[in-house]
DNA sequence: CATGAATGAGGGTTCATTCAT
DNA sequence: CATGAATGAACCCTCATTCAT
């Protein structure tokens, strides 16, 4: 994917101090130390500090579409598919926690200041989830009295809310926890949280 | 509240442009400009802009920790208290769109880097709300065999996820709207998504 | 003119750091440093380098136009009238040294600045000098087998070699000095450099 | 006169830059890809900018000399001579303009290039120029009642005023024009801008 | 010869904050 | 109370130059 070695080592610094700091009270000069690369190096790859972080959050949007097209594509079931989603989310948090905190700070919540082009991203990665929902609701799988908007949300919603408190919290996740967490939201999300 | 009309002023402005341009890009001179004052009596009255910015974030927890207090001590069903809390943000944010905005866009970002004195606002949110899940459960209307913090997640989750759309999408709400979320909610995730 | 005192201390000393190292080696740190004002109030007063060498050409240029303006409508004799206009360069460069001196080294060549702005004004220069030549012809005073662009050319371009000698060998001009060079160059221009 | 061609292919991107751009605001690594090499290339023939920028008006320098130390010894008349000087620029702006147009706007006036070395290299040319007037003069051609002083700038400005509209207009020189040019030129200086 | 990755000092600009009036 | 002139540390980015391959 990076043709050079010090590219990867650089963006890898990015993730960490972007991570920390937020992108705003991120240092050029921060990222070229963590990386252990000159100054200059960074801007030799990198245009700019803007471009650096959007070469990031590409990367995240690109994982994100991929997953998304390939459960929607895929035959199982509707169940499978939303857990399979909440997996993707708890699997990147565990395998590159930066790249999902960095999502979850900088780019879920601040789109509003990267307009349109952030903006777009997000409508194509409800878009798609939508399209899941609707798909479970022809198949007599998800209720229909309530519009695949208020799914799409109320899903979504749940996982952020979830990778939202390991964020803030920099927990780890075990693969027990994940098991956990994948079964206890697709149960609420599908059974609904009152007794009985 | 506010003894003075200035600051009153001042405070307005500053809810407007840290809205519009997020606490790293807002500039001292923009919330002077914007309130109409000289900038120098935006430091009469705020010792910096991080000061300034506390006020505002502060208020908000007010209200909410207010509002979650109400709630738990009220007699009303397990289902009631969920809906007010709904309605609560939805109606906050038909009153005072930018404060929710910065909620959702600055505050849990701020949060992650702040830790500390933003992150305990953020815990006794939660617990505020798992206190009344945990009274759900107890009283057996919420079903007991997945743990209150999940409860808590997907519900709070839900809701951050209706308000997120709509301060992307700079959107309006209707009473009409408005109640179709809460009920939307509400049903599912009360009664789940599942058909049936 | 300038309504603020430390602008004007400001405009000095760019205007003679200009002078000393040329725009592109002047530091907006030196113009603050001799100015004896600090770094940000260089940019409280002019936006951008750029901006404070536009204010300091845009008055050169103003002051260039109005003489020639004045010398056209006067109804002085065609040779009075070239002989202010070297009379102007030269008090000009007697009294403010360092704006002709920015003009002669950054201006009136400079590929840079020429990007249709300059290029515009230096046009009207020419245009205006050469109203004068035409009326000169028309009255029979200049001979009319030579195009006036050609007497302009050559008229204009005597002055500049004077102003530039003098430039760059810094030197000073005494009222004395001034004359000879006033009557030299009228002289030769009207009557030619030919014995007899 | 080069011995390689690599190097002969790097000068003449150079030109090219240096007149587009200024020396200035010219990167080594326009040159190079100008040049279509490596920018390492650059620096294995010339030690720096500057070396590279001298190179190239040494070589001007050399032609100018050259041709001015011709016409010093060559026994045709004064106004032959004076001819040939304008003839020169006027062809060598045919033939480089870009060389020519950096003398103009880099060499000629610039304060910066103009410390010692620029300056003396000047001063020759304007000495050489002299001796021609002062030949003039003893051959009772020219009037003696000017300065040679007086008629060398004169005469080196009128030229300068001519190929500075050229350059800065980027115009072409067509034969007719250069032959109209000299005449106008020489005529004015010689006969005077006086009708009769 | 030739390449381009790597370096790092330096410059323009921003902006929170202070303070005299 | 109110103003806005004044300060200067900090930061992003540029680019001439070096050097390993």
């Amino acid at each position: 994917m990076m043709k050079n070695n010090k590219q990867e080592i650089i963006v890898d610094a990015a993730l960490e101090v972007f991570r920390d700091k937020g992108y705003a009270n991120t240092r050029m000069a921060d990222i070229a130390r963590r990386a252990g690369v000159s100054y200059g190096l960074v801007y030799h790859y990198f245009a700019s500090k803007e471009v650096l972080f959007d070469v990031i959050v590409e990367g995240w949007w690109g994982r994100l579409y991929q997953m998304l097209k390939d459960e929607k594509v895929s035959d199982t079931g509707c169940r499978e598919k939303l857990e399979h989603i909440i997996r993707f989310f708890l699997d990147m948090y565990a395998e590159k926690p930066n790249l999902v905190s960095i999502f979850i700070t900088e780019v879920s919540r601040s789109s509003v200041y990267h307009t349109a082009k952030g903006l777009a991203k997000f409508r194509s990665f409800f878009s798609l989830t939508e399209e899941i929902m609707v798909e479970g609701q022809k198949k007599g799988f998800l209720r229909s009295d309530i519009g695949p908007h208020y799914l799409t949300y109320i899903f979504l919603g749940a996982i952020e809310a979830f990778i939202s408190v390991m964020v803030l919290g920099k927990e780890e996740v075990t693969r027990e926890r994940r098991d956990r967490t994948i079964n206890g939201v697709t149960e609420v999300f599908l059974s609904g949280a009152m007794a009985e």
